[in-house]
DNA sequence: TTGTACGCGTTATCAG
DNA sequence: CTGATAACGCGTACAA
């Protein structure tokens, strides 16, 4: 059948142990023998059996990412730098997609230890105290991508409160004082029982003296459908809007589509901030302004913690990416 | 350490093969030690190794995807439907992504057979001879997504001639006889030689006397940029163009956008049309008419051939998913 | 119904 | 420098 390293030994008149010896090069032979058997595995077409050397290593060289619905731009960014971090470190990458209520998260994690893999990275996830009695127990390294958690448990995030104070208070800046908010989906992104990004936006409000309520906020789900939903929703309960901080920029784009189908002009009308400040931004009518908060960056920060954890058994480290706004033309002053 | 079917088995007073078997309820034995074996494993919190249980399965419950760097979306689609159906086989994914270029390619081919992979579906990229003869080799069960190729090996792909040949039909029945393209890279679609949705677009124009030639579409990338600065070079080739059919749905955003900065109004003054029909399409200013080739069908097809080829050893199969136009409001009477 | 013993392909530890 | 040989954790004929 397949060839093994039993053939390659045997046709090279060595022993196993030589030719795994040459194949790691871990040295301690002689050069005649080491082309020799560099010869034979290339007449046998020999291919290591990484399954095989899995189980005396106990390194699979292979990560796991689990990761609920999310925006397809934002899985992109986090998939493919990731995949390019671990493939750099010679690992491989088996993607766990959790549908949005995340009740598959469990049997994910259960799954990837079943498979051995060498740590998992877990995104946009709230990390239950579950999860995290699993991870403990069975040691899996793990980082947490976009989420924080109260947990000692490796992470790497963006100020999300921050950052909706940053979108909120240049809103302000420009001159707006009757501004709104179109939220995602209260459940999902609970963390530690608060929603960062809607307190951003209530406390810069606050900080400035100007109006907030509840009705200053609409909460929906984080995709175009919403935005555009909630942009007539929110003009239902604060009519004299001037400015709306959309929690993503897929609500933005909604946002930036329902009004022009209202003939509502942005920026004229309204102002419209966005946040990810994901590539389509630029391309919308008009280009969306945005608070960018680097998902690419995460990603790679994250996966390659998750190696240093790995290989160096790094200790618990959280670390938080800088935010910035980038400015387009769906913000007018008022 | 971690505890092994043995240390099961020990606790049980049974053997290990008694374990295996309630492990995998292949019957053989009695309620009683069944149920005994079950409240051990629970007590030991036993997690079986799929390594080992792989080394001498054969089977490793995973396959392989390979892409290159595609629009967010269209790899969003790839992935979800693929991990869905492998995970409802029971199966994972590993995902490793080829840059553009694609060479990594190979390497990424050895080294999933390296981990032992069941299959690997190789996704919008073209299958060189050097690919078919290491998978013919290696006998790895592969299927071709979203690419044709002249060896004997399954896919699932779109009629991409068809498709084009239908969008550029629809332009020229809203009147329009001054029709353009914009087409991605030469290189990277060359299937067998030539360019479908090139020569499609073509042959609609001939078949309706109408005037075609080189400068009538041009090559680029497959991103907004591409699309914007195609629509600039479009012009500039044929100044009285009124209608652009595009490659794919991101170049046409990329047109939308930039005839809005350049002044020049969608769908009055040029219409266009896309492809892909992704999801943003919708929710763009004027919302794009785009001809949907519904990826997540091909991916879940995909998927599915592939686990029927790896399950039952299914003969080459080669399916064709169907194609229509969503009409929105990119595109106008002439 | 249950246990024994061997094989899966590598790596690692000792000897020589 | 090189070769036996024992793990690694599990499946499975074969035997009992």
């Amino acid at each position: 059948m397949t060839v093994t390293i039993l053939d390659v030994a045997k046709r090279a008149n060595v022993s196993k142990a030589t030719v795994s010896r040459v194949l790691n090069d871990q040295g301690g032979y002689s050069e005649k023998t080491k082309r020799h058997v560099l010869k034979v595995m290339e007449e046998l077409e020999y291919n290591p059996n990484a399954v095989a050397r899995s189980l005396t290593n106990k390194r699979t060289q292979t990560i796991g990412i689990v990761l609920p619905d999310l925006i397809s731009s934002l899985t992109t960014s986090f998939l493919n730098e990731i995949e390019a971090v671990a493939h750099k470190a010679g690992s491989s990458v088996i993607v766990c997609h959790t549908e949005s209520k995340g009740t598959k998260t469990m049997k994910y994690l259960q799954l990837l230890h079943e498979k051995r893999v060498d740590g998992v990275i877990l995104a946009s996830t709230i990390l239950k105290k579950e999860y995290y009695d699993y991870i403990k127990k069975t040691k899996i390294p793990m980082v947490l991508l976009s989420t924080d958690s109260k947990y000692p448990v490796s992470s790497v995030t963006a100020d999300d409160y921050a950052a909706a104070y940053m979108a909120t208070k240049y809103l302000i800046q420009q001159g707006h004082k009757k501004v709104g908010m179109i939220s995602g989906n209260k459940e999902e992104w609970i963390v530690g029982n608060h929603l960062p990004r809607v307190e951003g936006f209530k406390a810069a409000l606050l900080d400035n003296k100007l109006s907030v309520s509840e009705k200053h906020v609409v909460y929906g789900g984080f995709s175009c459908e919403d935005g555009a939903a909630g942009l007539t929703q929110l003009f239902k309960q604060v009519p004299d809007l001037t400015a709306i901080f959309t929690e993503n920029d897929e609500i933005g784009m909604g946002v930036i589509s329902a009004a022009y189908q209202l003939g509502i002009k942005v920026p004229e009308e309204v102002s419209v901030i966005g946040m990810d400040n994901v590539k389509f931004c630029e391309y919308l009518n008009p280009p969306l302004t945005s608070v960018s908060l680097s998902h690419s960056e995460m990603a790679k920060k994250a996966a390659n913690l998750m190696f240093e954890i790995i290989e160096s058994n790094k200790a618990v480290t959280n670390c938080i990416v800088p935010h910035r706004i980038v400015e387009r033309q769906s913000v007018s002053k008022k």
